[in-house]
DNA sequence: ACAAAAGTGTTCTATGTACACCCATGT
DNA sequence: ACATGGGTGTACATAGAACACTTTTGT
């Protein structure tokens, strides 16, 4: 839990800003054909992780309801509507659109375009992870979709396998090269875990939660349980002591002793 | 809800090979009209870092001969070939065309796709770093563009800075948004060079190289001095313990105690 | 009184960093 | 002999893991 924060600052372009510098120039943008090159469709997927009741980690997956790969379970995800958003915008509304939540923490996570991922077309797809506590979701079913559910992950050397009450799927039972996406998410998430702040977005409450609620997901995503004292001594010191997290007068009561609350800046 | 699962079982699809499994998803794939979705001009932009004869990081950038952003600079990239290549595929191909080199290490850095980076076209841009031993380079100018040069690079809390001989270069002199994307490739090279193989990439020779040659590229990257003898210890423990690395029954001679060879594997 | 969960303290080991000093070579 | 770069050893601070123990609540 050491913080090696790296911190990108990015400039945002827009349309506007671009001047153009001749007249020359102006003549060359207007005969500018656009249709020369060969244009693959650019998708978003999104890879939305939650935590359950039980503290596991779980994945959101749709069952296709359409071909390709009708029957087959899938990230939601959708076209991108190329020059009118972002890339992190559309992978905004498509989860606004699947689960009727804004302001949810999206970190993009890879680009996958091998040829032939998808039988119809070339398509490119530009996949997020979605962080979002469980209280949050409100699932629905997608456009050409049939049903969206939340399924337990078991990942470890034998492979993926997604579980909730009435469903288990196997990592073949995935759509396109969506099995990839998900592997590459939950093990990215595992190795950012102990140096970012990753783990605060699945909080119920950011601003009061225990040092035991934090753990829990620290324990969900990394598989493993987690010494508290240990925990609770690096959380003071890499949070509390920075300022980033601030104790409240506040104590959480139930059994036990009564837990401190603290709150996520 | 449990009548579907049987079906799932069954599938051994993937990426290379996709069978149709019924003739009504051949028809669909039939009739399936790539045209109703908005396509970006999807291309790869690589970020090609070298050490020069002084042991300076040095990027390679590329004079704009043709609008927009004409007289500009820029880093290397061109339209991938959709359906035809992959993303990585495209950017090796990219760089064999700029520097006549293969078989060069190379690493998808971040996909961009902000609405106006173009300002011809929507285009979404998935940009790669490439580490490259400056020996191997050959560098060439590309079809519509001038002049390829390396630069050293300075950057720091005051913005980046590239030099060589001839030319000073400001981040605003930067064609697109190139700025963005190669404060990023710089940023996540210093994050990973501590616990990631990419230094050896930089090294002239893989097969025999000293411990100060890796030094001295790791000070490029972190643009700092490190103790030697800390450093020794360290690659001693994680390379040469952990048999990723080898030492040679071989010296380097030259000025002052001849310097053991080691092999990377 | 007891269970349950929060919280404190100690010990051992590994790592990062600073730095003093010795070693083998060319000139 | 001395400058030059390679290589060894010591010392201290901090981080991570294991674990014994105390505190405060509800029942």
């Amino acid at each position: 839990m050491n913080n090696k924060k790296a911190s990108y600052t990015s400039s945002t372009y827009n349309n506007s800003s671009y001047i153009c510098s001749s007249e020359e120039e102006k003549e060359f943008l207007e005969k500018y054909d656009a249709s020369k090159y060969t244009r693959p469709s650019v998708t978003v997927d999104i890879v939305i992780f939650t935590l359950d009741e039980e503290d596991n980690l779980n994945i959101l997956l749709i069952n296709r309801g359409g071909y390709p790969y009708k029957g087959f379970w899938a990230i939601p995800g959708g076209f991108v509507e190329a020059g009118k958003e972002s890339l992190e915008q559309a992978a905004a509304r498509e989860l606004k659109e699947e689960t009727n939540i804004s302001n949810v923490y999206l970190k993009q996570l890879y680009t996958f375009g091998n040829p032939g991922r998808d039988p119809r077309t070339p398509v490119i797809s530009v996949a997020y992870t979605a962080l979002v506590p469980k209280e949050m979701l409100d699932i629905k079913a997608g456009d050409d979709a049939d049903d969206a559910q939340l399924f337990k992950i078991k990942y470890d050397i034998e492979g993926m396998i997604f579980t909730n009450e009435s469903l288990t799927i196997t990592e073949d039972n995935l759509a396109f090269d969506h099995r990839d996406i998900i592997k590459m998410a939950i093990t990215r998430l595992r190795n950012r875990i102990d140096y970012e702040d990753d783990a605060f977005n699945l909080l119920k409450n950011k601003n009061e939660f225990t040092i035991s609620e934090l753990k829990k997901i620290h324990e969900a995503i990394k598989n493993k349980n987690i010494d508290l004292p240990n925990f609770r001594k690096a959380f003071l010191r890499d949070y509390v002591e920075s300022g980033k997290v601030i104790e409240l007068d506040k104590n959480l009561e139930g059994k036990g002793k009564p837990a401190k609350l603290y709150k996520y800046i």
